[in-house]
DNA sequence: ACTATATGTAGACGATAGTCGACATGAATC
DNA sequence: GATTCATGTCGACTATCGTCTACATATAGT
C-alpha cells in the first residue's frame, strides 16, 4: 500500500503566498525569517489545507485504514463485515465509519437492515 | 492540496488473501461471513499496511502537515523556520520532525548549528 | 575554555480520540 | 404490533498524543 500526498495545485489557493515564499532566499539567510509566521498562518487557514487535514486524520487510525483497504478490494461492505474484520464492537465500527463519511472518504447507503459502505471517488478526494 | 491513497499493488503482499476475498460473494450472502475476521487480521499484520499506517499517522497532525506543505514548496527548511511557521516551541517542533523522519517522510541533515529538513522521495513513499 | 545560538531529550500535564456498555432507532418478519 | 436483527447514539472510561518547561548536547565564535 502506498500513500501519495499531492501538494497544491494550490498555488491557486493563494498565489501571493507562493510569491512571498519565492522571495525568501534559501540557506542561512532565510533562517528564522519572521515572515514565516504569517505564511504558516495563511497556509494553515486555507480551505484546501483544512480538507486535506480532515482526510488524513480520517485515515490515521488502524481500524479505519483497514476498513478503507478492504473497501478498496471489495468495493462495498456492510457494517457487520467491517466489524468482523476489525474485531471491534458495533458501536465503535459505527463511530469509525461516521468519521470516514464525515471526511468525504466513504459513502453509506441503507439496504433493508444493512448499511453498506463504499469508497467515494471525488475528484481531488483521497482515493484515486 | 489533494491526498491519494494508492491501495495495494499489494495484491503482491498476499496473493492468497486476494483470492479468498474474491471467493466471498457480494451483497447479503457475504454479510457477517466469519472469514472476514481472519482477513482483517492478516491484512492488518502485513508490512505494507504497517508502513502506510505509520505514514498516514505522521501526516495526521495539523502542524506536521503544515511543515510538509511548506517543505513541498520550499524544498528545504531549517528547524527555526518551521518553528516560526507553526508558532510552536522548539521542543515541540523537534518532536514533530522526529515523527516525520521516523515515518520516512522527511530527511534531516545538519549544517553547522542548523538542522535542515527536506521531503524524502522514496519509491512508494507518501510523497510523489 | 567560555559563551552564545540552535536543536535534541526527558518528564509532566492536558487535550484529543478510541473504546465499550447501555439504550434508542430502523426495518423486516411473524 | 410485537419481536428480532442490524445499526446509530450517548455517556463514561481509558489511552494515546501534542505540548510545554527544564535540562542536555552540539556547533561556532570569542
Amino acid at each position: 500500500m502506498s500513500i501519495y500526498v499531492n501538494m497544491m495545485p494550490a498555488a491557486k489557493v493563494d498565489a501571493a503566498l507562493g510569491e512571498r515564499l519565492e522571495r525568501l532566499t534559501g540557506e542561512d539567510a532565510a533562517c528564522c525569517v519572521p515572515e514565516y509566521a504569517a505564511l504558516g498562518k495563511e497556509l494553515g487557514a486555507s480551505p484546501g489545507f483544512a480538507r486535506a487535514l480532515r482526510r488524513v486524520k480520517a485515515l490515521s487510525d488502524e481500524h479505519r485504514l483497514l476498513a478503507v483497504a478492504l473497501l478498496k478490494r471489495r468495493g462495498e461492505l456492510c457494517a457487520c463485515e467491517i466489524q468482523a474484520a476489525t474485531g471491534l464492537s458495533h458501536a465503535t465500527v459505527s463511530h469509525h465509519m461516521g468519521v470516514l463519511v464525515a471526511a468525504g472518504a466513504v459513502a453509506a447507503r441503507r439496504k433493508g437492515k444493512w448499511m453498506y459502505y463504499r469508497l467515494r471517488r471525488n475528484p481531488g478526494s483521497l482515493l484515486p
